[in-house]
Order: structure tokens, then sequence, then C-alpha cells
RNA sequence: GGAGGGGUUCCCGAGUGGCCAAAGGGAUCAGACUGUAAAUCUGACGCGUAAGCUUCGGUGGUUCGAAUCCACCCCCCUCCA
């Protein structure tokens, strides 16, 4: 069973690394194992990015361990060097312990915490962080450290060799801290295993190295690799702006629509990483995919499981009335109720007034966005003259076109359409 | 504290007195093509309808004119102490 899961894991690309896997099979295998993950509040919500490490504690809990999510309240406040070439802004303090909250209740979500013996956890490491004092933690902690060894993790080294950039102590110890953090886990939940990123690694293995000069236990540590797009563009972005997990900040609309646009060479990738279909039915779906990529069955897959993980049953039917509404009917077929509908859907909404220009409706809106992300009514008058802009389905080039009762669909929606895929709901009062 | 190197428009990176709103590349946005795909081609890419206005770490100065020269300050990097 528990072996299984590594190779199920495997059989997704989810592995990056793997600390002694035969030792880690058969410690799977041979009882009910706790298995930890941090998440650094580094926003006030989690991304796209973060629901890899999230499924894959799922995964750990469907194969009968137990997961525990840390929140880095203490380590937040530190910054990760991993994965950066330059230094991180410190976040203040009553940001980031806001950023812990909202994270903790995100990711709750993803887990089991009722009614299971392997029911998940979730810790904060300010709670074993903040009450240490310099000395103590110097002595007990800071004297298994050997810097010669420290300078030599990748993560670090390269921030030594750029001349551009350099690191600073703070940074550097944030590798101690994460290993304090095992060791703690250990002594309280007997945590045996950490995953992470592929760019942890180093501070994974420092904190088993740590675990065992501790405890005399040994620790094992998994990575998954970090996600790519294909064409080398940024993963968990969309226009511009991060995939957010709050339904707040990305809409379950806009959420719908990342992933059913995910380039072909990355769908089914996709679909075995971020859903929980089996891999003998995404080899199918695979096959499908190939024979008629046209079809996009994959992708619509792909949107409707990673959509009903994160909003429901609810944000799938949402997401794809909108969907079916924007990109499929006759938008001059639709109903009163049915535009209403897409409004309450969560689709983009403004609010105007009659005999509105259509420039100042593209400002309000914020679909005049500049490449660099200032709205402006330049943009607005750019777009409308380069031929960009539809309104109910039509092509307007007139910059001094108006929205109107009269020229709305029943008498109040419009629907703006900002190239082929931005589309917004302009409601005009009278 | 000392010596040297550096801070240019979202990023990288040219530019060393006018021809600079600032080369080139990337990213981004849009148009065409298509399958709400990729690749490709085209256009846009500080603000403004325009006149013009505001930018090259900061503040002052030299000059008809500065991103470019001078002074002071701030920040970053390397080495020395």
């Amino acid at each position: 069973m528990a072996s299984q899961m590594i190779d199920d894991l495997r059989a997704r690309g989810m592995v990056a690394q793997v600390s002694n896997e035969d030792e880690l099979i058969e410690h799977l295998t041979s009882g009910m194992r706790t298995v930890y993950c941090g998440f650094d509040p580094t926003a006030d919500s989690l991304h796209i990015g973060n629901l890899v490490p999230l499924l894959a504690l799922r995964r750990f809990q469907l194969a009968g361990h137990r997961p525990v999510l840390l929140v880095g309240g203490a380590t937040g406040m530190i910054g990760d060097p991993g994965g950066r070439n330059s230094e991180r802004e410190l976040k203040p303090a009553d940001e980031v312990r806001r950023s812990v909250e909202r994270i903790r209740e995100q990711a709750m979500q993803f887990l089991e915490f009722d009614q299971v013996e392997n029911a998940a956890v979730v810790v904060n490491n300010a709670d074993w962080i903040e009450p240490l004092n310099v000395i103590d933690f110097l002595r007990d902690v800071g004297k298994h450290f050997s810097v010669n060894a420290m300078i030599q993790k990748d993560t670090v080294r390269r921030r030594l060799e750029d001349d551009s950039n350099g690191i600073s102590y703070t940074e550097f110890s944030y590798s101690i801290l994460q290993s304090y953090d095992f060791v703690t886990l250990y002594n309280q939940l007997n945590c045996t295993i950490q995953m992470g990123g592929s760019d942890q690694w180093g501070n994974i293995t420092a904190g088993i190295d740590l675990l065992r000069r501790m405890s005399s236990a040994r620790g094992f540590a998994i990575t998954y690799p970090l996600v790519t797009t294909s064409d080398g563009t940024k993963f968990g972005k969309s226009m511009g702006n991060a995939v957010w997990l709050d339904p707040a900040q990305t809409s379950p609309y806009r959420f719908y629509q990342f992933w059913l646009n995910v380039t072909d060479d990355d769908v089914i990738g996709y679909l075995r990483t971020f859903t929980f279909l089996s891999v003998g039915d995404i080899a199918d779906i695979e096959k499908q995919h190939q024979t008629d990529p046209g079809l996009r069955e994959a992708h619509r897959t792909l949107a409707r499981e990673v959509t009903r993980l994160v909003h429901g049953e609810e944000g799938v039917a949402a997401a794809e009335r909108i969907s079916d509404a924007l990109f499929r009917n006759q938008l001059t077929d639709l109903s009163d109720g049915d535009l209403a509908q897409l409004a309450l859907d969560g689709m983009d909404r403004t609010d105007v007034s009659n005999e509105t220009l259509l420039m100042d409706a593209l400002v309000n809106s914020g679909l005049a966005m500049t490449p660099r992300g200032d709205v402006t009514r330049g943009q607005a008058r750019k777009l409308i003259e380069g031929n960009s802009i539809r309104v109910n389905g039509v092509k307007v080039t007139d910059v001094e076109a108006r929205l109107t009762n009269a020229t709305s669909l029943h008498g109040r929606f419009n629907v703006v359409q900002k190239g082929k895929k931005n589309h917004h709901l302009v409601v005009v009062g009278s």
C-alpha cells in the first residue's frame, strides 16, 4: 500500500528527490507515519503553486499517514533564500500574522481533521521559535551547524558567488530554523518525514542531520519538482496576475479558465499532479487528447477537477455557466435571468450610469489595463482604436461610443469584451 | 574605518553633454491564423486626443542644453582592517 504510494507519486511526476528510498518505503509500509510540509506566509492567500504540496499531503493522508501542515509564522518573518537570487524584503510583523491566519484556514479544507485516526494537524512554528532566546538557541542548536557545510549548500553558494547580490546573515540562518522545526515536530508529533519543493532539498537534509544529532533519530526527505510550463513562462500566472485559491482574489470562473487555457504540452502532466484521477484514467484521457486535441477534453477535465477541489461543485457549476454563456452561446440569446445569473456567479461586473462613454466603462471596469499594470484612458483609447473591443459580440471602433439603456441587452446588460478572453459585465443604470 | 565596483523605463541590459522617453532582448497586452492550444507574423508597450508633461538612486550645482560633467548624501556588491 505505502510503497505503492511512492510509486504513484513517481508516476505522477511528483518526486524530484527522495532520501534513502528503500528505507523510506520500508518506513512507510511498516506503520502510520507523520509527514510535514511547511508554507511560509508570503502573501495573504495561497496560490496554485501551493496546491502541489497541499495535494501531496492529502495523498499521504489517503494512504493512511498523518499530515502535518506547518505555517511559517516565524520563518515567514525571515525569508527563505532558496530559489531566489536577491534578498527578500522583510514583511511587517502584523502582516505576517494576518497571512498566517488566512493561509491556515485555506489550507485546512484539503485535509481531514476529524474522526480519523490519522487526523491532520496544523502547527505554527512561531509557537516554538518565538520563545527561544538567543543564547540558548546558539548553544543548543547553532552548535550543531557547521558554517563550512552551510556555505556549500546550493542556494547559499549561488548567492555568495553572485557579485551583484549578497546574502544577509538573516537569510543565511533560515535553514537552521527550518531544521529546528523538523526536530521540534519529531519531538512533539513523532514526525519523521519532511516534504518540500526541490529547492528545499538543502534545508530538509540539514534538518535530517540536526535530527540525528539532537535526537538520534532518522528523518526522511521527499521533494517534488517545481512546477514549470513547457514554454518557459512562469507557472501560475494568468494575465500577469497570480492565480489565487481565495475566490475573492481569483473568481472560480477565472480559476477554471486558467486551467482550461493551459497549453497542450502541459495538460496531461497537470492532470497527474493536480487531480486525484488515477494514473490509468489519465492515460486514457491522454490517448483521447492525442487523437483529437481540438476537442480539448483533457483541458475540460483538468479545469473541472481542479476547480472542484478548490471551489467545490458550486464553483464548477458557476464557472461552466459563465464559460458556456461567453464562449458557446450567442450573447443575444441569453435571457434577462441568464445575464443576472452571470453576475451572481461571480463574473466581473461594473455598474455605470446611462449614457456612459465606452472609454469610461473600460477604465472603470479595469479592462483598460496597460501592459505595465496601470489603468489609463490612453489604453482604453488604444484598445478601441486597435480593434480589440466588442460590446455584446459586436466590434466597436468608435472612441465616442456610449453605453445606453437602448443599446444594452434587456435594457441594462453589456458584455464588454477585450481581446478574445476578457469579458466584463457592464450594467447600465438609469 | 580603508580601497575598488555598481544603482537606467516591469526584468535583463546599452547609452558617458544635444540626434534620448532613452538601442537590443525578455516579459506583458492586442490584431491575424487556430482548437478559448502551440508556433508564427504584425502592432502597442511612462502619462496625455494633442500641445505638452513627468522619468535614468536622492539633493543641489555647472551649462543655452545633463541619464551623461561636478559636490554632497543614500543603498548594494567585492576585497582589506
